[in-house]
DNA sequence: AACGTCACAGAAAACCTTTTCGGTCAGCTT
DNA sequence: AAGCTGACCGAAAAGGTTTTCTGTGACGTT
């Protein structure tokens, strides 16, 4: 199967190669071929054909080498698998692509050793500036100031004030959803949410609260913490529907979880949105439609973030850097189970 | 918030610098740290010293320049939010990781116009190779034949043969996944499954009657093609039960239409695995560990289809070429959906 | 003392592009 | 005819590293 010929492997095309078939200097070719003037409009002519007929495309490795900037950017990811990763990832790599830059991608696995390694190995190949995307909205340690290339954190903002760190605004989130159930006329809200360790759970809860506060209610019960999982979703709901029978509302601190509420919501004979309403967090595509009812979520805006992550990185490569923390507000998006009351 | 200070952003370190501090030539000094003899132990000593010193990392542009190739490859996905590209992409990272090549990444969002984009802008950064990224198996267009670079396919195969691709084997998957059931004393074995316009739902609706055949059996009934999606699963369920009330095991074409299986067959009193097996393909973690009971499931190994083809594109890039579609072989995942028959 | 050998260090070329600066030539003015 | 202007083109340097080739001493041999 294996054997050694293959298609043409010929070397790409030089300047000097087409400037050899134009008949003209090198440095001629390349005024003619980069619009500047000091060409005669039909020297160009011959070399833009030159060019064309050789496909020749301008070396960027040597145009990086030349002008002290590569037109890279390094994208350092704790946790590819993990879901948050992925649109920030396709935001960046999307606000970079229009710009003309290439994104280089490392994946850590988690790993400070190997997150050490692949930081000296971007540096190496001369990345004009980094993007560090986190698994968790949990401050980070920094990478340091003393990195030759300016650095953007997102999502997991970092611990030193001195960064520029873009994350969603969970508070804001958690406002925002009561907000909604509020407009719908709901009054008994539950929260059931995941790992207390993880500062979206609380920082969800606490703007849920604020906001019923601001409305003058509290929350039915205390939230109710515990795991990322439908599982927990099932089992919380399970008690809440016994010591709180009259709820008219859960929000519910993600998909999964709300996705479990909705299932022994049903099991048990409530209607939603009828009867109770139910929101998650997150907006994760696959479950919010699989939902019965489809599951109103709070978005995120992620692609938002790594979008607005490659914007900053582009100004302070532009020599302009930003410090702190920098939270993007999140949108709901409403779907079948949560409606007014009637 | 914006300002123009932030951290030192003193141009890094050069070989001329640590020559000049060492006091010896530049090539001494890149002989020096490079290993190579013609320096005595001591001089050699002085340059390492002095390239700590100034935190010294060699320049791959210039480098890359020199050598021809630049130890980056372009990975190009056609849509990074399907999830099927996730997985292929961390085997690929993780095995050039190791081999101290970095990773492009570029997404075309399903866009050919995209696609060419990228593909010309990864050629003008003088990649040694490129990595395609299908979101489906159904063979895809190929870049060409007249590229100066190497390219391998994965997960969609190349339409031209002399292509070298790398894929999941669906049609083995499919055989697996009866095996598993026939051990388990199923007989009765319908089958479920998505869009028919894919090959996958057709390759592995082959390769589960062509494993039955091989019993001397046949399926429940013909394989009921729809869409990948809860929905379906529920919906084609519920047929299924009306039509044949005595199935013992239900193969469903994605771990989505399992979970709807396994809900319609819950709500209407089967018991699973006891009286009728259910499982699923692609292994979705999420998913599979919310299903009641876990829901067994074939894995599609798609971290290792990243990691060969990372390996094959070494090989080509190191001048042996391949041909042709390579499949690699799955792995069923037994979770509590199936068991023996008592 | 003349020569050869050996170990080591440095100069320079190569990779490819961009840019600056100097040079050539036609055409024009005085 | 001499000088000037302006349009156009090319030589060369720069960017950082690796490699080849050419020294340059020290030392040992004849």
């Amino acid at each position: 199967m294996a054997q050694a010929h293959g298609p043409s492997r010929s070397a790409p095309a030089t300047l000097s190669d087409v400037a050899r078939l134009a008949g003209v200097s090198i440095a001629t070719a390349s005024k003619a071929l980069n619009g500047r003037d000091q060409v005669r409009a039909e020297t160009r002519q011959r070399v833009i054909e030159a060019a064309a007929r050789l496909s020749f495309r301008p070396n960027q490795v040597a145009r990086g080498l030349l002008a002290g900037r590569t037109g890279t950017v390094g994208l350092l990811t704790s946790d590819l698998e993990g879901r948050f990763s992925i649109p920030i990832l396709m935001g960046a790599e999307d606000a970079f692509g229009a710009g003309e830059v290439a994104v280089f991608l490392c994946d850590a696995r988690g790993d400070t050793i190997r997150e050490q390694h692949h930081v000296r190995a971007l540096l190496g190949r001369r990345v004009d500036g980094l993007i560090v995307v986190g698994s968790r909205t949990d401050p980070r340690r920094s990478l340091g100031r003393e990195l030759p290339v300016p650095v953007v954190y997102a999502y997991a903002p970092s611990e030193d004030p001195e960064d520029l760190s873009i994350v969603p605004d969970n508070v804001g989130a958690g406002r925002m959803a009561v907000d909604h159930l509020l407009a719908c006329g709901r009054t008994r809200i539950a929260h059931i949410t995941g790992d207390p360790g993880y500062a979206a759970a609380r920082d969800r809860a606490e703007g849920a609260r604020a906001a019923l506060a601001d409305a003058g209610l509290s929350l039915a019960g205390e939230p109710r913490f515990g795991a990322w999982s439908e599982g927990w979703g099932r089992a919380a709901t399970a008690l809440l529907l016994d010591r709180h029978p009259d709820v008219d509302a859960v929000l519910c601190g993600s998909d999964q979880i709300a996705r479990g509420a909705l299932d022994v919501l049903r099991e048990r004979g409530h209607r939603v949105p009828e009867d109770v309403a139910v929101m998650g967090f997150d907006n994760w595509q696959v479950l919010t439609s699989a939902c019965r009812p489809p599951l109103t979520s709070v978005d995120m805006n992620l692609e938002e973030v790594g979008r607005a992550a490659a914007r900053a990185l582009f100004t302070a490569i532009a020599g302009d850097h930003g410090r702190g923390v920098e939270t993007l507000p999140c949108r709901v998006v409403v779907r079948g189970s949560t409606a007014p009351l009637s």
